[in-house]
DNA sequence: TTTCAAAATACAATCGATTGGCTTTTATAG
DNA sequence: CTATAAAAGCCAATCGATTGTATTTTGAAA
């Protein structure tokens, strides 16, 4: 079958020469004089030679590429980091394959399957929320493709993990609530089996009680921090007579949400009710009033996930290491706690 | 070199039958028994098997995958273009390549050649503000690669499209401003030889004349459109005195970072100076006043886009079509033009 | 039991690039 | 002019799956 594409083969026919030679041009090998690359290279330029990676890679038994699996890649933290993810593999001389789970388990399953089958060399992966089974990595496991968890990671050990300081963030957030004179602090909580959840709710938990301040159960909301969560939350916790002065988001898009609702109320923010989000969405900083948020390091953090992942792959001697790298967050001060 | 994975070859040996039977069986083709393919998939599914597509697409001389640049991922209306794309092509049994030129012409250029290395079955693109020469693209052509242009497409003939009605769009955002009493329009217009931008314009120029109004070359403003574009632009525009009660502007960034400074400096939205947006980002209706925008389908768009694309990857009998579908916007009134 | 078409399976080439081993060419020294 | 080592290049196997052709097996009819 003529794919009309010009292999090495046809090179090789031009030239009179073997293809194993063209080959060997072509990836600047000593074995072959610069006489007779320079002739190659030229006639690979005019008849328009590229180089079949699908081959190459065959017979090399790498793909040079690396897979990611976020769960969406229109939001604004995972399209940093993936913009990390990037710098890094483009350096190295990767190629990056981008898919999202869309929040959905069966979807992550899928797209584990098809990495391995196009065999990657590599995975970095953000969970969805629908993720608490974790058997789909043991595919590659079996199949011996190292793999890096960024953000949202699994709560196993010996696995390599680069994460968010969310305990820190929690706590940082409650304290500068309550620093701000909050007396009663509600938080929005996501799904309970989540880490990165557990340990901002941690973090909250353990600020009220550094302050003094006893952690109420019924001062946890969760949900899947959807802005339209947001709403129902408050308007629940008003319904229910609940009172408030504070609210410690554990998204941005949750916080916009209850800030759009409450505006709408006549609530005043940040007089009445003073509240702090997570993710320092650009959003944020748009709406009135601007947001108090953690902000996490999304594009160091896509950096310091790819070269833990070709650290590991380097290292194919089979001794497979584990290691968790935590990158710290910060608070941004905005208007919706400034008083 | 034994890589530790499972090959149709492992399979064979185990079950002392060859190697095309294997093939043929995990294929599901009528030239294998029911019994033997039984036997084989039982034995597949217990050694770990995963099809090798490096070697499975090299053969069949495809690779079930389409590549698509975009300038931008973390830009909603680009995500929800790969949202519709990626739905199309699972929907298929296409993989989706996904690649950002970051705006950069360099960029789009080498992910271009590694999308041909790489043999995709066919291209989305989406064109980066850089790009005024389309040489890189021929390299396609050469290659028998179809491509598919969406939103921001090329002025050549001959091209598939699927592009947005760019011009109408500007001619609904100006005419709405019309009809809104706005006697002095200003345009923030993009980069001068992308096309959607010169068709916004012209559809602006057109609303102008059709209601009487005078086109002053001096109310288009050209730039990157970056929300701090917007600042500038408006900072500019009062320093030389321009008067202007109404702002139509090629995308919903700018208009933002003119609708904060315009709040900041005191200026009345919608009452002294009314704006409309071009994308319905997210951020369009957060900020306050929510922006008045012009919606685009990307979603559908993605669709069409990919649908377009795999008619041209089947078409391959060497008759290259050419096509341009149009999709049609609408406008979404918001705050700061209610009045 | 033989016959023979149909069904099932085996053989071998192929996709395009890479690479270890072997042969030819070249250049230098004796 | 010959010997010989180094340089250059050729040969052939290989990566793993697919597929056209050839061969064997099966089962049913004669």
């Amino acid at each position: 079958m003529d794919t009309g594409k010009v292999t090495i083969h046809d090179i090789a026919r031009r030239l009179n020469i073997d293809s194993s030679t063209v080959s060997r041009a072509l990836n600047d090998s000593p074995r072959v004089s610069q006489k007779t690359k320079d002739k190659i290279s030229e006639m690979a330029q005019s008849m328009g030679y590229q180089r079949n990676l699908m081959a190459s890679n065959l017979r090399k038994n790498v793909s040079n590429s690396i897979g990611v699996v976020v769960p969406r890649i229109s939001r604004h933290f995972f399209s940093s980091v993936i913009q990390g993810i990037e710098e890094t593999a483009y350096n190295t001389g990767y190629s990056v394959f981008i898919c999202q789970s869309l929040e959905e388990l069966e979807r992550e399953r899928n797209i584990i399957k098809t990495l391995v089958a196009n065999r990657v060399d590599g995975v970095l992966i953000s969970i969805s929320m629908e993720t608490s089974n974790y058997d789909h990595f043991q595919l590659l496991n079996k199949q011996g493709v190292p793999y890096v968890f960024f953000d949202r990671h699994c709560d196993i050990v010996g696995n390599n993990n680069v994460i968010i300081n969310d305990f820190k963030g929690g706590y940082d957030a409650t304290k500068h609530l309550i620093s701000k004179g909050c007396k009663s602090i509600i938080h929005f909580s996501g799904p309970g089996h989540l880490e990165i959840y557990k340990n901002r709710l941690g973090g909250y938990k353990e600020a009220l009680i550094d302050s003094g301040f006893p952690f109420k159960e019924e001062h946890v909301i969760s949900s899947k921090l959807m802005e339209s969560d947001g709403i129902g939350i408050i308007k629940s916790l008003l319904e229910k007579g609940v009172e408030f002065d504070g609210i410690f988001c554990a998204n941005d898009h949750v916080a916009i949400g209850a800030i759009k609702f409450m505006n709408n109320l006549g609530i005043k923010i940040p007089e009445e009710v003073a509240i702090v989000g997570f993710n320092n969405e650009p959003v944020s900083n748009v709406i009135t009033p601007s947001l108090t948020t953690i902000h996490q390091p999304g594009f160091e953090m896509g950096i310091k996930a790819a070269e833990l992942l070709i650290k590991n792959m380097k290292n194919q001697n089979g001794i497979f290491t584990s290691e968790t790298i935590m990158m710290d967050t910060n608070l941004i001060e905005r208007n919706s706690s400034r008083r």
